[in-house]
DNA sequence: GACCAGGCACATC
DNA sequence: GATGTGCATGGT
């Protein structure tokens, strides 16, 4: 069977067993980037405690985060971990918004996709996920997203080799489907979905609506 | 108590 | 260019 093809059947299969997920988990598109940049290796339930946190801090904007001095801001995403380094990114990003868009998201957002996405692995702490993340979730642009869990569920499915890089496992979807926002938006929800449920590093492949015709692992 | 989570930068060979 | 390591909390 063709990649393509590979990929559409397990599109289709996630869609109907666990339906629409209503990506991204935030309110704003701010809200989205922070979110991109706290989740990284982390659990997003401690993400969102961390948000919560800058939410009732009043400091959830580019003004508010600007504002704040980096061990302040540290304290309040300690729940998301690294939280030294995370604040750091957060405000390499600000940075980056004010420095190169006046603090505009709206001007940040129409820019082109690939001069974007260049312009954010710039940034020191966003790298491709997070980037793609920001691209696709914050500013509805057709990238899609690669994680852990795309790569993990599509090397025992088989379509991946063991040793595949970020951007040949993002060529192989983005060659194959159309390049349409709301499609990668809900294919990756459902790709996290299915990996937390399902493809853990020790998998538990016991009711996987992958298991059998598609998924022979184990 | 070990394992894991929606990564990334940096050092070292 | 590949491989290893630090960053850190909280849930299972």
């Amino acid at each position: 069977m063709k990649k393509k093809d590979v990929l559409l059947k397990v599109y289709n299969r996630l869609y109907k067993t666990f339906g629409p997920q209503h990506w991204w988990p935030g309110e704003t598109p701010f809200e989205v980037i922070v979110g991109a940049i706290l989740t990284q290796n982390t659990n997003w339930g401690n993400v969102e405690k961390a948000i919560a946190n800058l939410k009732a801090e009043g400091l959830l904007s580019p003004e508010g985060l600007r504002g704040v001095n980096h061990n302040y801001l540290a304290m309040l995403i300690k729940p998301s971990g690294y939280f030294n380094i995370k604040a750091g990114r957060l405000k390499h990003f600000i940075e980056y918004l004010y420095k190169r868009h006046g603090g505009s998201l709206k001007k940040m957002f129409s820019l082109d996709m690939k001069i974007l996405r260049h312009e954010l692995l710039e940034v020191k702490g966003i790298g491709p996920e997070t980037a793609d993340s920001i691209l696709l979730y914050a500013g509805g642009y057709p990238m899609f997203v690669i994680d852990a869990y795309t790569v993990r569920i599509f090397q025992r499915i088989g379509l991946l080799s063991e040793d595949v890089t970020y951007h040949e496992v993002q060529d192989t979807f983005m060659d194959s489907l159309s390049h349409d926002s709301k499609m990668f938006n809900e294919f990756h929800a459902l790709i996290v979905r299915l990996g937390k449920e399902f493809c853990r590093p020790r998998p538990r492949c016991e009711g996987c609506p992958l298991k059998g015709e598609i998924c022979g692992y184990q």
